[in-house]
DNA sequence: TTGAAAGCGCTAACAT
DNA sequence: ATGTTAGCGCTTTCAA
């Protein structure tokens, strides 16, 4: 087996304590320190986190729940995070819960159960009472992209309904009326905000809305596909789409060069997320794009913060001595600190950004 | 703090070991058993896998190195592995290395100084010497796509070139004799694979090489646009192309598109991955897909696999019947042959498939 | 600065 | 079937 720190105090004739105090950066003899160094070399020693783990009560290890790996917004943040977490030495556990709630509540269990250090959590749930447990063993909670009620914890979101308005208010400015919206599902809290906000831009340029304007999709490059199809059926007269995600923006993409609209000539197309696919697409899409990289620092930033801050995790670790002689001196003091002062959550909210491509056409406003 | 066994043992008069039994699937006397049941849901125990961990030197966590989270294909499979793994019990440690060999390096010692079970890896650099540390010390390494020199262990591998082959030959049976590939980066030997299983259709077709029909691309949507622009100007004759992944698939359509060259009639083409896409496309696109989710599968099967074998492990472990599911306790062959530690490594390739779809069009062979 | 010793929460002999 | 007792490898008082 790989060498112990006790191998280590054997080899170099020193106690146990000095090489502790060594391996955590405290005072130790120059010439002792050599000695240390040396024995590490030639041992081949390493820490064994596990046992630091056990003894801390801090595994160093960021459980992540996120509702689709697969997924490349989920994927763009969740790279971001790992890269800041394990540059500051911590691990993470991903579990991917297909979008489903239960779960979820069984992926912050397992997680738990692993006494990970705290949570990072994109919900698929409303309700995050499962999340309970966290903040009652005083671990931070980080939500990522939605909040859940009931649910006490820092969140790191992005101004879904503004990012949709702004981009809605352009295809107004560019003469459009007959405007179009491929949305999200209605469960979708992140969905129905950019709906809200393209109806806001609407009424916000005097235009009325028109169900038959108003398509749902489920996210996927097929609803995208389906939703451009519905919508130009309907609106003849459309002369602009918004849609509402990067999948979606794909199929709507296909849809469109099936049906030989041509963008933007006939077409005007505003999409989202995927700068990469706006880029190489062409005519260079015109997009809304979330800053994934910056969420997911942000968020693990947030985390690293809550992590560092002190008293959550008190273990007062007194010595509880058990006599041999059968008195059971054991006794359980009320390690619960009551009135722990609730913590002021953050909320970050963060701006999308519009990046302006060629898939929007300015029209005559005098043609009607 | 969090309810321990002690505290178990102590609100039903039990020992430790009964407590331990009982968590651990042993036999305990009915009364007993209530009595401990009851005993936890009251304190709201839960087991510390960090303490059992240490005590057992198995950590039950599986460490995954990979090039790309934000990759598709990387991500499908990745998803696969952590549902099957966390259905054993296995949690995951993944960290992204950004296709970059010293990061690679880097994430395997972080994860071995985790003390994670075993290493899945999806190789980045050539060479594996880094991963001796998990093979020496007994922990089964799983490599995935890609095989390492100089690195024992299981493989999951793909057949890129007989893929690629079969693709080409369709497209030679549908008449085709023009027929030009985006192919990888040389540096990827996946991509040669690819590559020179195209070549080696062309040759049994009968078809002369043409360096002018080979266009490689770096894996990106704006490689795969570049790589059909450049070929369509090279070669006005060409009918066909084969595009060797997902992006580049996507960036050629999108190019096609725009260059006005209808798919299939005046051009066809056979794709690479993510079926999704394939499916959404209109037309519906031809393409080679690679068994994702198998592969995932596959490999976590192995993994587990390996870590119900016994011996490697110094340890004299006996029986250990694992967490509550139904994970079989395993035989452990008596031949306890100490000099005779020779694992066969096992390699599982795979097939991929070839999905049928409407971009591949045949053409009349005598016109030229 | 350093050493001795007591655990962190669990499993696993070894008894009974 | 159950209790007793050692540790797993580390951090951390408390002395020296």
């Amino acid at each position: 087996m790989a060498a112990t720190m006790k191998d280590i105090a054997r080899a170099t004739g020193l106690g146990l304590a000095t090489i502790s105090s060594y391996l955590n950066g405290g005072n130790v003899r120059e010439k002792n320190r050599i000695l240390i160094e040396q024995a590490i070399e030639e041992l081949h020693f390493e820490v064994n986190e596990v046992a630091r783990g056990l003894k801390t009560n801090r595994t160093k290890v960021i459980g992540i729940v996120i509702p689709e790996l697969n997924n490349i917004f989920c994927a763009e943040i969740i790279t971001e995070v790992e890269d800041v977490l394990r540059n500051h030495g911590y691990a993470t556990m991903i579990c991917d819960c297909r979008t489903d709630e239960k779960r979820e509540a069984e992926a912050v269990e397992f997680l738990y159960h692993r006494r990970v250090d705290g949570l990072l959590i994109m919900p698929s749930g409303k309700k995050g009472t499962y999340l309970q447990k966290f903040t009652k063993a005083g671990k931070p909670v980080v939500m990522i992209d939605r909040k859940m009620q009931e649910a006490a914890g820092d969140c790191v979101l992005v101004d879904n309904e503004g990012a949709a308005r702004d981009a809605v208010k352009r295809l107004i400015q560019a003469g459009h009326t007959k405007i179009g919206i491929i949305a999200g599902p209605k469960e979708v809290y992140t969905a129905e905000e950019r709906l809200r906000g393209y109806e806001l831009a609407l009424k916000e340029g005097g235009i009325p809305k028109e169900s038959a304007l108003v398509e749902r999709g489920n996210y996927t490059i097929h609803g995208g596909s389906q939703g451009l199809r519905k919508l130009a059926q309907k609106n003849p007269h459309m002369t602009a789409v918004f849609v509402s995600n990067y999948e979606m923006t794909l199929g709507a993409i296909i849809e469109a060069n099936e049906l030989g609209i041509a963008i933007p000539e006939k077409l005007s197309i505003i999409g989202f997320d995927n700068i990469e696919f706006a880029k190489a697409s062409i005519p260079r899409l015109s997009i809304v794009t979330q800053p994934t990289r910056e969420i997911g620092r942000k968020a693990a930033d947030l985390m690293l913060r809550r992590l560092a801050e002190p008293g959550k995790e008190k273990t007062p670790d007194r010595k509880s001595r058990i006599t041999g002689d059968g008195t059971p001196g054991y006794e359980r003091p009320e390690s619960e600190a009551p009135g722990h002062e609730t913590p002021e959550y953050k909320t970050i909210k963060l701006e999308t950004s519009f990046v302006e491509g060629k898939s929007v056409k300015a029209i005559e406003n005098d043609g009607q």
